[in-house]
DNA sequence: CCACCTTTGAAGAAG
DNA sequence: CTTCTTCAAAGGTGG
C-alpha cells in the first residue's frame, strides 16, 4: 500500500482535524461601531446576499436548504452552453455543492476529472482536489498497473483503478448519466453506485458534497482493469491519448460534452479560478520535481500524472514539460516577480546570480501553502462579492467575505474544511518535504507587530479606520447573517448538522462574544478557540466529545475517520471508507447519526456560553 | 514598484 | 501545552 491508504483515508475521513466553527463575534466589533448602519444594511444585504444566506438560514430542512431555487433539471440543461457562468453563479449563490441540477450531480462532478488541466496544462484546482481525493482512496496495491510510467496518458491512470464496465452494476447508471458521461472516463462513478445500487440519481441532499470523493471503496476496485475506451472527445487526435481539453473547446467545468454535462455544476467548480488562474500558480515553463521523492513515489506519480496533461509527463519526448510536476502550489520565485519561469529549473540558464543565497532561492521553487478553508471560500466568492459590491479593495471584500463565512451554515463550511483538508493532504503528498516554514520570510514580512494589542487606542484607531474605510462599503453589500448571526444562531436542524460535524452551536456567536470591540486581540482569541488545532485536539482525543482542553470552544471533531493524526497524512486506519461512503450516501447512515449525536451531545454539553476563553 | 490592508485557518516557533 | 507569528489570496491604495 503505497501510501496512501491512509492518505486517502484521511481525506475523507477527514478526520484528522477537528473542524471548528466559530461564530462571528469578531465582526461585531466593527459592526458595533456601526450598528445603526448595519441595520440599514440589512435590507440591502438581504437583497444582495440572498440565496446563500437564505440557505443557511433555512437549513432546517436539507431539502430546502439545498435548493434555494427550484431548478428544473432539463431546463437548465439547455442553457448549458453558458453554463460556466451560470454554474458559477449558482454555486456562488450558495449552492456550492448543494444545489445540483439534478440529484445525481455529485457523481457527475467527476467529469471535471477530465479537465484537470487548465489551458496551459495546469490542473484546475478543482480537478486537483478531486483527484487527490480519489487517488488516495484508491489505494491501489500494485500501483504498477496504476501508473505505468511508460504510458503518458493520464487517462489510463485515471481509469485504471477500476473499470466501469467491469462492474456489474455499472449498468445501473441512469441513462442520463451514461449519455452524458463516458463511463470509462469516470470509473469512479461507477464504483460508487454499484454498492448501493442506487439509481444514479441519488438525492444530493443526502449526499455529502464530497461524497463522490469518498465513496470509493476498495471492494469495488479492480485495479488491474484498464480503461477500455476513452471518450473521443477528449482524445488527442494525434496521439489518441486523452488530452486536456482546452478551455476554448470545453468548459472548464465540463470537459465532456458541453451540452450534456455542462449543466452540472461541479461541486468543486468553485475552486476553479474564475479568471482562469490556478489555485496555485504554476510556472509557465513547467516544473521540475522539487523533490525527488515525488518522482519516485508511485502513488504520487499517479496522482500527478492523472492530474497533468500527457505533455507534462516526464517521459514525454518533448522537453517542454517533461519535468513536470506542476503542482500549482509550486511557484518559482522568479515568477512572483516576473513571468519568467525557468529560473529554478535550470540555474544555468538563468544567468542571474544575485548571490548565493538568492541563488538558492531561485533554485527552489516556491511552494505555496495549501489554502485553508476560508481561503478556498474566498477564492470562490470573491468575484461574486465584487460583482455585487462596488467595492474593489480586497481588504474590504475580505471583510465581507469573512462575515459571510461566518454566516455559512456549518454544512457549508464543512465542505470547505474538507476541501482544504484535501488540499493539504495532496500538498503533503506532492511535497513531502515541504514545510510551512519554508516559506517563512519569503513574503515580505508583514510588519504588523506593533499593532498589538497594546494600546487600546491603537487598535481603536485602527478599528475606526477600518470602519471608516471599509464598513461603508460593506453596507452596500454585506452579509446579513453575520450581523445578527441569525443563521448560526439557528441550530439548524440536525440535518444541517449532519454534514458538518460542526458545530456545536455556533450560535453563541454573539452571546459568546460580547461586543468587545477589541479588534485584533480579540480576533486572535477568537481565532484560537475556534480553530481548535486539529492536531492537538483532534488527534489527541479522537473520539470523545470532549476534545482536548479546548473543549470550551465550539469545535467539534469530525466523527469520520478520526484516527488520523493530522500531521501524518497517512493513517493507519484501514478504512472506513466503504462504510463511510455508504453512510455518506445514505442519510440515516451511521455516520450521520454519529455526527448527529456528537453534535447533540456537544450541543447539550456545551452551553452557549462557550466562549469563555476570556482574554484577560 | 512594493508593502499594506483585511479575512480565516494551518502550521511552525517560542514560551 | 499554550500562545504568538507567518503565510496563503487578492487587488486597490499609498508611500
Amino acid at each position: 500500500m503505497p501510501q496512501l491508504n491512509g492518505g486517502g483515508g484521511d481525506d475523507l475521513g477527514a478526520n484528522d482535524e477537528m473542524i471548528s466553527f466559530k461564530d462571528e463575534g469578531e465582526q461585531e466589533e466593527k459592526i458595533s461601531e456601526n450598528v445603526s448602519a448595519e441595520r440599514d444594511l440589512d435590507d440591502l444585504k438581504s437583497s444582495l446576499v440572498n440565496e446563500s444566506e437564505n440557505n443557511s438560514s433555512s437549513s432546517d430542512s436539507e431539502q430546502a436548504e439545498r435548493r434555494p431555487q427550484p431548478r428544473p433539471d432539463l431546463d437548465s440543461y439547455e442553457k448549458t452552453r453558458d453554463y460556466f457562468s451560470e454554474a458559477l453563479r449558482r454555486q456562488q449563490d450558495g449552492g456550492f455543492f448543494k444545489s445540483p441540477h439534478y440529484p445525481g450531480y455529485p457523481f457527475l462532478m467527476i467529469p471535471d476529472l477530465t479537465n484537470p488541466y487548465l489551458s496551459n496544462g495546469a490542473l484546475s484546482p478543482s480537478a486537483r482536489t478531486y483527484l487527490q481525493m480519489k487517488w488516495p482512496l484508491l489505494d491501489v496495491p500494485g500501483a504498477a498497473g496504476l501508473k505505468d510510467p511508460r504510458s503518458p496518458t493520464p487517462g489510463h491512470l485515471v481509469s485504471t483503478p477500476y473499470h466501469p464496465s467491469s462492474h456489474p452494476h455499472s449498468i445501473r447508471f441512469s441513462s442520463r448519466m451514461v449519455l452524458y458521461l463516458a463511463p470509462s472516463i469516470f470509473p469512479s462513478i461507477l464504483t460508487i453506485f454499484p454498492s448501493n445500487k442506487v439509481p444514479v440519481v441519488q438525492h444530493a441532499h443526502h449526499v455529502h458534497p464530497l461524497t463522490p470523493l469518498i465513496t470509493y471503496s476498495n471492494e469495488h476496485f479492480s485495479p488491474g482493469t484498464p480503461p477500455s475506451h476513452l471518450s473521443p472527445e477528449i482524445l488527442d487526435p494525434k496521439t489518441g491519448i486523452p488530452r486536456t481539453p482546452h478551455p476554448s473547446e470545453l468548459s472548464p467545468y465540463y470537459p465532456l460534452s458541453p451540452g450534456a454535462v455542462g449543466q452540472i455544476p461541479h461541486p468543486l467548480g468553485w475552486l476553479v479560478p474564475q479568471q482562469g488562474q490556478h489555485m496555485y500558480s504554476i510556472p509557465p515553463g513547467g516544473f521540475r520535481h522539487p523533490y525527488p521523492a515525488l518522482a519516485m513515489n508511485a502513488s504520487m506519480s499517479s496522482l500527478v500524472s492523472s492530474r497533468f496533461s500527457p505533455h507534462m509527463m516526464p517521459h514525454h519526448p518533448h522537453g517542454m514539460h517533461q519535468t513536470g510536476i506542476p503542482h500549482p502550489a509550486i511557484v518559482s520565485p522568479a515568477i512572483k516577480q516576473e513571468p519568467n519561469s525557468h529560473d529554478h529549473m535550470s540555474p544555468s540558464m538563468h544567468s542571474k546570480s544575485p548571490g548565493p543565497a538568492k541563488k538558492e532561492e531561485d533554485k527552489k521553487p516556491h511552494i505555496k501553502k495549501p489554502l485553508n478553508a476560508f481561503m478556498l471560500y474566498m477564492k470562490e466568492m470573491r468575484a461574486k462579492v465584487v460583482a455585487e459590491c462596488t467595492l474593489k479593495e480586497s481588504a474590504a471584500i475580505n471583510q465581507i467575505l469573512g462575515r459571510r463565512w461566518h454566516s455559512l451554515s456549518r454544512e457549508e463550511q464543512a465542505k470547505y474544511y474538507e476541501l482544504a483538508r484535501k488540499e493539504r493532504q495532496l500538498h503533503s503528498q506532492l511535497y513531502p518535504g515541504w514545510s510551512a516554514r519554508d516559506n517563512y520570510g519569503k513574503r515580505k514580512k508583514r510588519k504588523r507587530d506593533n499593532k498589538p494589542d497594546s494600546t487600546p487606542e491603537d487598535f481603536s484607531i485602527r478599528n475606526k479606520n477600518q470602519c471608516v474605510q471599509y464598513l461603508p462599503s460593506e453596507k452596500m453589500c454585506d452579509s446579513p447573517a453575520s450581523s445578527h448571526g441569525s443563521m448560526l444562531d439557528s441550530p439548524a436542524t440536525p440535518s444541517a448538522a449532519l454534514a458538518s460535524p460542526a458545530a456545536p452551536a455556533a450560535t453563541h456567536s454573539e452571546q459568546a462574544q460580547p461586543l468587545s470591540l477589541t479588534t485584533k486581540p480579540e480576533g486572535r482569541l477568537h481565532h484560537h478557540f475556534l480553530t481548535g488545532k486539529p492536531s492537538g485536539s483532534a488527534s489527541s482525543s479522537s473520539s470523545s466529545s470532549s476534545s482536548s482542553s479546548s473543549s470550551s470552544h465550539p469545535s467539534i471533531s469530525i466523527p469520520i475517520g478520526t484516527s488520523g493524526s493530522h500531521s501524518a497524512p497517512i493513517f493507519s486506519r484501514p478504512i472506513p471508507f466503504s462504510s463511510l461512503h455508504h453512510s455518506m450516501l445514505s442519510p440515516p447512515s451511521p455516520f450521520h447519526q454519529a455526527a448527529l449525536h456528537s453534535h447533540h451531545a456537544l450541543f447539550q454539553s456545551q452551553p452557549l456560553s462557550l466562549v469563555t476563553k476570556s482574554s484577560d
